[in-house]
RNA sequence: GGCCCGAUGGUCAAGCGGCUAAGACACCGCCCUUUCACGGCGGAAACACGGGUUCGAUUCCCGUUCGGGUCACCA
């Protein structure tokens, strides 16, 4: 039988990366057993509908790389892939249950199941099942009433339920601890509790891969697959991903922490591979040490044994560090273009030789946001002190530094050429001329070209990229600075 | 609170009865260097605790502790 996952979203404004794992962890199970991804989208919820909150779907998982081969937007032969465009096929299912003594109707008001809950003091109390043996006759003139009704699967009151899951194994738990829940609302919609199982058993999804937190209501769903007479699927739960408090303490990544949808990661400066690979580690391991991989190589290498069962923190610091990688790993056109955005935030007036920009910060960015403050000091000199011209690693000082530097502006002034390696050559020869280190001869030049005692690239880069005017306006300026009391 | 799950350095993690317990990020030091980075080399840092089983437990079993999840007409 051919191996069908499925990523079944609700639509709620964003993408969580929890979510986005899951669906990324269902797109690598289905491809690496040659199989299908399928794309469902889960809106049951009528009064948590967000506008535009599907399209974030597909934009994100587009950017992501996750072809879906089944789904809203190309349909597929087990359509329609909306769960509120499925929702008429769902009642009869709860019919049947009804039939089988599975499930029955249950008229209780919304304000006594509050009541019922406000009058416990067991935060696990629950539904009373006030309604699960209601007489025939009491049913139908309820009905005749019409009085609105919910539909409640009919638990077992003894006995126990088993379930296999991948990673974490064997899993018990007692009947009587399985609440009545609700199939079918008020509404008629169906809970995602009843349309999930509905939905991937119409779908032939044979992996249900999600997150751990349903692993408390999977003997729910194994009943339901078992009232129906239904084959259950290979379930697959996924450790959560956390998030560090500032206390030290943890818990499940939420807004607090940082940016945790994909559309904020990106928008923090990361590159949406870097984010896929990052995650891809978080929670599952391959068996050798490799970390860098495409999403094409995770689906070679994908294994569910590979899967933890422990939680994991999400570490911000190793994700730079893969963003870092990705940077380092392109062409500098292709750098330069994808830090366009950015150059142009910092240096809106002028015209440079973006790539030369790109070549000298590649190597030192590890998150596209932090290049505008890097290259400010191209767009206008900054202001600054005249004890930046103080350096003891390069041994300039107050006294030395205009004597430096005039002897730099004169070198420099003297050059038919302006390139990278005229002026290269020029300062280093000047160096040798004064008989002082390379450092000592640069740092005046530098500070004075960009006014920031950390740049990206050297003097040589950053002139070049000034241009001789420029570059030469700047270094006078340095000079008078210098110069006066 | 009941139930379920988990536990190797600060973080992600190999390990699946016998190892000086890998590796990566972060951190620290040194080297390289035209600032900062990059890169190279090195360092500090872990099997939660207590019982078993075994010739031998990080590894298997049972408790304890700690962490997490779950108990909605949300998904």
């Amino acid at each position: 039988m051919k191996v069908r996952t499925r990523f079944a979203p609700s639509p709620t404004g964003f993408m969580h990366v929890g979510n986005l794992r899951t669906a990324l962890y269902e797109y690598l199970i289905a491809k690496s057993l040659g199989g299908d991804f399928v794309l469902r989208i889960e809106d049951t919820d009528q009064e948590r509908k967000v506008e535009g909150a599907v399209d974030i779907i597909y934009n994100t998982m587009k950017e992501a790389g996750l072809k879906h081969d089944e789904g809203p937007d190309i349909g597929g032969e087990y359509g329609p892939y909306v769960q509120s465009e499925r929702k008429d096929m769902y009642i009869p299912y709860a019919e049947e249950l009804i039939k089988k003594d599975k499930a029955y109707r249950c008229f209780c008001t919304k304000e006594r199941l509050d009541s019922l809950r406000e009058n416990s003091d067991d935060p696990g109390a629950g539904y009373d099942r006030h309604c699960r043996d209601l007489p025939q006759e009491e049913i139908q003139r309820l009905l005749d009433e019409g009085t609105p009704y919910v539909i409640r699967q009919k638990m077992p009151l003894e006995g126990s339920t088993t379930f296999e899951d991948a990673v974490y194994g064997t899993i018990s738990v007692d009947n009587s601890e399985l609440q009545d829940q609700i199939l079918i609302k008020a509404d008629g919609f169906p809970t995602y509790n009843f349309a999930n199982v509905i939905d991937d058993h119409t779908m032939n999804i044979t992996h249900v891969v999600r997150g751990s937190e349903y692993l408390s209501s999977t003997p729910k769903y194994n009943l339901l697959y078992e009232s129906f007479g239904w084959d259950i699927p290979v379930y697959v739960h996924l450790p959560l991903i956390m998030g560090k408090n500032d206390d030290g303490s943890i818990s499940k990544l939420s807004k607090r922490h940082g940016a945790t949808s994909f559309e904020d990661l990106v928008k923090a400066g990361f590159l949406p591979q870097a984010i896929i690979n990052y995650i891809a580690l978080l929670g599952w391991a391959p068996k050798d040490n490799r970390e860098m991989f495409t999403l094409e190589e995770l689906v070679e290498n994908f294994e569910i044994s590979g899967i933890s069962k422990s939680p994991a923190v999400f570490d911000y610091n190793k994700l730079e560090w893969f963003n870092g990688e990705y940077i380092k790993a392109m062409s500098v056109e292709e750098f330069a273009e994808t830090a366009m955005p950015y150059f142009r935030k910092a240096v809106p007036d002028k015209e440079l030789d973006w790539v030369k920009v790109a070549s000298i910060l590649q190597q030192r960015t590890t998150k596209l946001t932090d290049i505008p403050e890097k290259i400010g000091f191209f767009n206008a000199l900054p202001e600054y002190d005249k004890e930046l011209f103080v350096n003891k690693k390069s041994k300039t000082t107050l006294e030395n530094a205009p004597g430096l530097l005039k002897a730099g502006i004169e070198a420099l002034e003297s050059l038919s050429k302006w390139d990278h390696d005229s002026i290269h050559d020029c300062l280093i020869g000047l160096a040798q001329k004064l008989e002082v280190k390379n450092g000592t001869a640069m740092w005046p030049v530098r500070i004075a070209a960009s006014g920031m005692a950390v740049t990206p690239g050297g003097a040589v880069e950053i002139l070049d990229i000034l241009g001789r005017d420029e570059s030469l306006a700047r270094l006078y300026k340095g000079l008078q600075m210098l110069q006066e009391q």
